[in-house]
DNA sequence: TCCACTAAAACTAATATAGTTACAGCCAGA
DNA sequence: TCTGGCTGTAACTATATTAGTTTTAGTGGA
């Protein structure tokens, strides 16, 4: 299969908070719901995956009144390869579900043979994922969004957005 | 998550009737069932793979007294990448499930602005696929298998292995 | 102390992968 | 031409994973 939506949430918010942080003036962070608003799913998916994104150093969270997330770091510095070994814990190329036959000769080798195969191909990968930032997504992501900035703006200092 | 066992499988059945065209003297064919037994898993599960397999033009079939499969073309020209290309149809990278809210400045423009770097990570990965070919898998493979090539062909040579 | 928010568990729903059973269809060779 | 061994495919089940929902407890700034 593929690598699984979670992945792309976790650059939405990312990039979301990014923006936040940057054109926001006054309290920078936002709650899971209104994040949620944003990718368009539920806020406790949110929580989970920014639960994840913590524990990396990603984002950090604020309790109390005027809580909620914010990115932790510099978006020129945080890295769609960060992003990807945050939240995804498991090899790109899965194995046999039950282990081959020992007694065939192809069934005995097969799995330490492709094991460097597939260690190289998914380092391919990642290598190029470490080539760009959240900051780069931004700026893109804005090209394509078809908006003012004063119209942004106020999208995304509505703290409990509809 | 992760590039399925679906393609793990192809691999494994590649290679499998690699040897078998390279060490068998007489028939090449070999049944789904003799293949599910090196592979550790069902028959059917085995002919799903084979039928997409010889749509790529990998694999060929025979009916009749005999029947079975049998690797197409030369061993030394099979890619990782079309054996890829063969299994896996859609993207590495999965999209938002939802699609997310246009109205805000992240949302509207987050999938267009994703794509671009989806392509090229997915590219590097491919790449890296196309460099290695179902020969170089065998060879690899013989060399883990604690097995004589008496013994090896002594297994490979049973058409109903149990 | 209040209250808006997070943390986490427990559940449901939807989807994908893989295993199983069953049966019709195909064809090389006798 | 008939037979037997195998493929092709559909239908069903089992299992795992992802995502959505509900609920309850916990946190800490003002």
């Amino acid at each position: 299969m593929a690598v699984v939506s979670r992945y792309t949430i976790s650059l939405h918010v990312l990039a979301l908070l990014a923006y936040v942080a940057e054109r926001s003036s006054a309290n920078n962070h936002r709650t899971s719901e209104f994040i949620a608003n944003s990718v368009n799913t539920n806020p406790v998916f949110i929580r989970r995956i920014l639960s994840v994104l913590s524990k990396a150093g990603l984002v950090s969270v604020r309790y109390g009144t005027g809580a909620g997330w914010r990115i932790a770091g510099n978006p020129e510095e945080i890295t769609f390869l960060q992003v990807y070994e945050a939240v995804e814990e498991k090899p790109l190329f899965e194995y046999h579900h039950s282990t081959p036959n020992a007694r065939c000769p192809i069934g005995a080798g097969i799995q330490p043979a492709l094991k460097p195969y597939y260690d190289e191909a998914e380092q391919a990968m990642k290598a190029n994922l470490a080539k760009s930032t959240i900051a780069d997504l931004l700026k893109d992501t804005m090209l394509f969004s078809n908006m003012s900035i004063e119209e942004a703006d106020r999208v995304i200092s509505v703290r409990a957005d509809s």
